[in-house]
DNA sequence: TGAATCTGACAACAGCGCATGTCAACATCA
DNA sequence: TGATGTTGACATGCGCTGTTGTCAGATTCA
């Protein structure tokens, strides 16, 4: 009824800042109590309202930058997981070219990124079971983590072995940091960081020295072609 | 206000089953319910009407076996498992005492049992983020896998690798089993059960043959004492 | 200064799910 | 056969949530 001749309002400043920013702001503001709510109650439990007193804002600004309560939920996911495959490439570049050694940094920064229980209750547990889109989401990222992983060691084993299907592995392999992780803030961060991580870091040995020098008996296992 | 003098009904039997036999079946019922609900639209979208439709009978008997959804939940995932958990132990038995070869006769239990899209689901994603008790279950459950695999395969270890913690190391190769499950699943299954058996195994063998004949280096790394 | 825009607080509405209750028809026992 | 337990279909109340709308006051622009 107000003349919406012109489709674009005039984006005029406010309080110093200008619309897109204080979009930016209030939105940036969503994610982060949709953090807060959502790993600490859990998303099926954090209603629109309860989020928008948390972010300080009106359910209006709610709509205004997710259609619906899983937006946000994906949105907090992705900021997330964006944060976590910076500071991996970051550390992974910093690690020299020992496989063990890079192993351990990517996993010293998982492991203190997880630890706070907010992010891991968020990345591990809510994120899942939600629908359809957002499981494959989760899906996405683990493909992320495992193309890192792969990208990264693959260059340095002399040979392939044959008769397994290398994405798996490394599915495999991030699944269980991933579990680990979850034992880990299920169980309230009993043991030391220090210790979860070697832990996890034994698992990479173990595939990378299987990896880098395949199996030394091929007797009972017809798929094993090692020569 | 019918005279609860008698808090014992007189357990009639009805259509030749007893009170007892009877709840039991509508038990089973609504478990079967359960599953397939969860396993399809997913806990969330599962109300409990559509649940009693499934399952053939009325709210009234949900309430009589289930204070609510989740308990139902629960019973679903404890049923899984128990299915589970049973026939991997039969598959040990029969497998002999070569590791691998025990480690890809569990494995192929478990992934045939996974091949059930609703299975899959139900045991892998929405049994998460429903609520902390819950989340404690899917805790428990891999903690006696991970168990399950310590109690098999330490025996057969002459002498435990020191700084890292076999619990945790054993949870991760069971997180790797079901991250794989889970991308398998959530790809509709594209790959054959086979190969992603053997890949399951291959993480197997590298753990195992790393445990079995510890690391031959250890320069870099202060938490190995090998010798 | 006055008009237009932006903001926040709150109202309103419909919809849905859980949990319980009612009631007639059926099966069983004495 | 009559009294009582059992079953299924359905209704009801209650609370909560998502979503949209209203409106007064603050802020900005011309």
């Amino acid at each position: 009824m107000t003349a919406p001749a012109r489709s674009r309002p005039p984006a005029r400043t406010y309080r110093g800042t200008r619309l897109e920013e204080r979009r930016a702001t209030r939105r940036a503001q969503l994610i982060d109590a949709g953090l807060a709510c959502f790993g600490s109650v859990g998303y099926q439990a954090s209603s629109v309202r309860a989020i928008c007193a948390e972010a300080g804002l009106t359910e209006r600004y709610f709509y205004e930058s997710f259609p619906h309560s899983e937006a946000l939920l994906c949105a907090v996911y992705d900021h997330l997981i964006e944060q976590l495959f910076a500071r991996a490439v970051i550390a992974l570049e910093g690690a020299g070219r020992e496989p063990a050694a890079m192993a351990h940094a990517v996993l010293e920064v998982y492991f203190q990124f997880n630890e706070d229980p907010r992010i891991a209750r968020v990345t591990h547990f809510e994120i899942l079971g939600v629908s359809d889109t957002v499981d494959q989401r989760y899906r996405q990222a683990m493909d992320r983590f495992a193309e890192l992983f792969v990208n990264t060691a693959l260059p340095m084993t002399p040979k392939r072995p044959a008769g397994v299907q290398t994405p798996l592995v490394a599915i495999g392999l991030v699944g269980a940091v991933v579990q680990i992780a979850m034992q880990w803030s299920l169980s309230g961060y009993r043991l030391p960081r220090d210790t979860v991580v070697r832990s996890a870091a034994s698992l990479f040995e173990a595939v990378i020295q299987h990896t880098l020098k395949p199996s030394r008996r091929g007797k009972s296992d017809p798929h094993h072609r090692s020569h």
